[in-house]
DNA sequence: ATAAACACCGATAACGTTACCGGCAACGCT
DNA sequence: AGCGTTGCCGGTAACGTTATCGGTGTTTAT
């Protein structure tokens, strides 16, 4: 790690002020033609870059955002490429902490970038976390803050999400069309809201056709395969046997999956599958898996334009919410007719 | 964005100077024991955090880490949450920046990292890379720097990779035990070291066995399923069609398995397949995929603990290359026995 | 010829923090 | 009494950059 060639350097060897170096290098009006020059063509050659440090201590900005993830799953890597390159574009650089669904995790990653690090947070909260003192704190801070995807309700800052109950609509509309009359429904962990929204729409659409929620089909299990298989066998084994499962993840579906398998009953005709995100994985496997596609690098970008957007100053951004449409991908383990 | 509180607020508030604070701060032997409390007392009222922007500036580090990665799927986010964890541990910030496979994204990315925003760099160059001019600058400034997975071989670091041709000679291995005979193999792109050695592997055991590779049976194409389905569907076209396909990625498998599949051809009686990551999904469609599982996860703890080591300024690590071993998890796919 | 305008540049302070040096009491020792 | 020691603290400079002010020499206008 050698000493980085700073504008002072030029100046000493330019015998002129640092002053006058700074001002060339941004092609101030009242710097020499000749100057100008001469300070380009040293700096080139010394292959100087300013230093961002001094500049964002300086200016009280870093042009940096924390980015606050629970994981890398396909979903979220997806929604952070589309953050990625809107920023990137705008000229922000990206900074990503996964906090591994942990609520630990997610305070010392919050606070480490409160640390001056970044001006302004964008986050999607891991689904262990209950209390929402981190991030109140950055709001007590005044520091920008967009939510998207994993969203807390109450608290005051633009929204970016999809609608949640619309795609648990869509699935359960097209599962009783099919012609399924008992149906079931994994959901996540219960307080998670994207889980529960899902599930409102689950609920709306069973009682608007007069069917009946099976207390016994409502099933909270954690956010994956294994448990959603489980789940499944147990699901199965039960005297009141559903005729249709809808998850609300493509991880939890396969999960399902493998377990009606296992059972020897067959999607579609004996049981009808519907999973959530649309992941390329659930037109691969057999039988291919319907699925809510549910837009994910759309909502990464709308989510770095709301953030852009609220850092340019724009009034009444805070109670802004983006509501992206889901749509259902019909394949055949739910397609009867 | 609020004034954040600085240690001269506090200095202000309590009468005392700033080194005294900052001294107290740090439990500092010579300061009073009632001035420490007073200090300590009022920073956390106002709820004062060091600001790293500056600190930085002085000693000149940042304790922050740039990692370069060509995308986020499913193996490079494995290896990412094993760079993450060790480098948090450690007390280090990481920074994510994906170059999406493009040459123009990684020079970009890794320009603006250098202006004094990370003191060192973890990466893994894209597979549109040909040219390392970037990376050399890297090294020119005298800035630590560690490779891992997809490495670059005359470049001087530590690199971190995986024991590609060992992987290739497990996949050819076990197809050529299972019966076997005319293996073709899908590679990617041609400047892309870790297909190259998966290749080599696979060439070696080849020749090693006696059989003959026909040069219609090695295939180049991109990294991705849609090119690898068609390239299947020419190999399976062809006059002299193979009855096995081993592919470099587990994305690649899953098309040649469409393209057998379409052509009505049945695994593994008729095709052999084996592909490489061992990623989810393969046990999950059908048939389930024999792959060869590279511990990404590992890879990229020890690329951290590596950077970490490099840091802390041990000699003679320039050279250092460790060498993860491969495991072939066989599967239906490729099980004729 | 004198003032006013202009072109060009340098010095200083500031962003928030710590390392380093030095200073002033109070204390103990001979 | 005089001297060194210790405990505690303040002042200054520095990290790299830019905004602001002010200064000098040259040109233009009257």
């Amino acid at each position: 790690m050698e000493k980085q060639t700073t504008i002072k350097d030029i100046a000493i060897a330019l015998n002129i002020s640092t002053s006058t170096v700074s001002r060339a290098m941004r092609d101030a009006p009242d710097v020499k033609a000749e100057t100008k020059a001469a300070v380009k063509a040293l700096s080139e050659k010394l292959d100087y870059q300013p230093n961002r440090l001094a500049l964002s201590l300086l200016n009280r900005q870093t042009n940096t955002i924390g980015v606050i993830i629970p994981n890398l799953d396909y979903v979220l890597a997806t929604m952070v490429k589309g953050i990625d390159e809107v920023a990137l574009e705008a000229g922000y650089t990206v900074m990503v902490c996964q906090s591994d669904e942990s609520y630990g995790r997610e305070m010392v990653n919050t606070k480490r970038l409160l640390d001056s690090l970044v001006d302004g947070f964008i986050v999607s909260v891991s689904s262990e976390t209950k209390i929402f003192e981190h991030i109140k704190k950055i709001q007590d801070k005044k520091i920008p803050l967009v939510l998207f995807d994993r969203i807390v309700n109450n608290i005051d800052a633009p929204k970016i999400r999809l609608d949640n109950i619309d795609g648990g609509i869509q699935a359960t509309e097209h599962l009783i069309e099919q012609g399924y009359k008992k149906i079931a429904i994994l959901a996540g962990p219960e307080n998670l809201n994207i889980s529960n929204k899902r599930m409102e729409g689950y609920l709306q659409t069973i009682k608007l056709h007069g069917l009946r929620a099976d207390k016994g089909h409502i099933i909270h299990c954690d956010f994956n395969q294994q448990y959603a298989y489980e789940a499944t066998k147990e699901l199965l084994a039960s005297k009141n046997r559903p005729d249709a499962i809808f998850t609300i993840s493509d991880r939890m579906a396969i999960g399902a999956m493998l377990a009606i398998k296992e059972k020897g009953l067959s999607m579609p005709h004996d049981i009808g599958l519907v999973g959530f995100n649309n992941e390329p994985i659930v037109s691969l496997v057999t039988p291919a898996i319907s699925s809510v596609e549910m837009y994910a690098f759309e909502i990464g970008k709308a989510t770095a334009r709301a953030y852009i957007e609220m850092m340019s100053g724009a009034a009444g951004m805070s109670d802004q919410e983006i509501i992206i449409k889901p749509k259902l991908f019909v394949r055949t383990s739910s397609k009867r007719q």
